[in-house]
DNA sequence: TGACATAATATGTATATACATAATAATGGT
DNA sequence: ACCATTATTATGTATATACATATTATGTCA
């Protein structure tokens, strides 16, 4: 490392998570101290401390004080899927975004709903529910239901250029959300939406956001079940 | 904090992550250098650039060199994923763990296995499949497909006592992986399996593992459509 | 022996300093 | 005006040092 060859952590953690990767360093195994590391591969403690913490923040490598650094027994490797807004979602994929409004009215939520969002008593909310196209095609069908008491201003929005989603997106913070994958049946209501026939197969995203003690949406985003979420790790 | 109260970029996190989520700093914003923001605090530049790293990490934050840092205009947060073992998932939501070995051959791997492995010719591989029962229910169905090439050793194991996925998790390391997630119909294999009607719909996570240059596995993991992925954030 | 205080140790964090790097802004020549 | 060169600037990273903290190992006294 005399004149150029600084050792980087980015090369220092390709190195370790190459150990791990070929067993070098088994599953299990309690791998050397960070002083030691230090001077093999010639550079500070902190970068190699910068190096393990990210490995341990992604969970190949355990570590505790005193006790040392070992590497993660069953490396259950967490998936991470960007869920973008899906006008980007769709132009990312070079579709022809539009969106179509079908409905945008305030009533009774039902349980089903207020319960989801820790709500005890029924109460009026904004129900929006609107249609995502690629290319003319129908991609995504959105049912949302919004609390008034946490975003007041929304009520006089027509969405007629800007979707739901990106109007809370660039006018209400959260700071908790909690997001559900599952598969189901296609209601008629779905199935004409999403023209699909009734009982084919859906692909549904719901999610919840919340500011502190105050729920503020829930959404149901419903695909034709052959929409493929995919990732790489 | 003349004495104890250092300021932990903990604290510094947690404050400007306030900022953001209040629109104390509106999206899209550019917010102050390191240099006033360490002022600010009272701290190392080092601290504020660790928390402002770490926010940048989880999407709230984009920075460019000379540019300076700002807001995320599209906060589309990545949702993370964790997916564990099957036996694990199970008994964490208190479930009693079985599995069943379905069948367990060496035979030619249909084209849509190998294509997805992005192998070109037809190929024999080990072809695994078994059933995951929580409390003695399905849970999941895991087909699977083992290159045999890439991993020998497991020609000879029975699953009699371990699954496969626990197996190559302990003996077989991966560099990469891609997961899919969709949604679709059983079929008559799987609604037998899954104790499920013919065209119930089903919630299938797809997992391709490979080492560089050599394919690993191919899993189909099925789980009946009312499975819920549950993640907050 | 057993309970409890104490030392030893690995990781965690903060700091000052220095230099690297990318991107923009300013400059100057044609 | 235009383009290329250079300066400036904010972030990115490395380092030595110091201290904090959690946890284990050890030693002492009853």
């Amino acid at each position: 490392m005399t004149a150029t060859a600084r050792k980087s952590f980015h090369a220092i953690k390709a190195e370790m998570a190459r150990r791990i990767a070929e067993r070098v360093w088994a599953p299990g195994a309690l791998i050397p101290g960070e002083e030691v590391l230090a001077v093999e591969f010639g550079c500070a403690r902190a970068t190699v401390n910068r190096a393990l913490q990210e490995l341990a923040r992604g969970g190949v490598l355990v570590r505790k004080r005193k006790a040392g650094t070992r590497v993660a027994l069953h490396p259950m490797r967490e998936a991470r899927f960007v869920i973008p807004i899906v006008r980007q979602e769709i132009e990312n994929k070079g579709g022809a975004y539009q969106f179509r409004l079908v409905s945008n009215v305030v009533e009774k939520a039902p349980a089903c709903v207020t319960k989801r969002l820790g709500i005890t008593k029924a109460k009026d909310m904004l129900h929006v529910r609107c249609l995502h196209l690629s290319d003319e095609k129908p991609y995504q069908y959105e049912d949302r239901w919004i609390n008034l008491d946490a975003v007041p201003a929304i009520r006089h929005e027509t969405f007629e250029t800007v979707s739901p989603n990106e109007w809370l997106v660039t006018h209400s913070p959260f700071s908790q959300a909690e997001i559900v994958f599952h598969a189901g049946l296609a209601d008629p209501d779905e199935a004409d939406m999403l023209d699909l026939g009734v009982n084919d197969p859906v692909f549904v995203i719901e999610r919840l956001t919340y500011l502190p003690q105050k729920p503020i949406t829930f959404v149901r985003m419903i695909h034709p079940g052959s929409h493929r979420m995919v990732t790489k790790l």
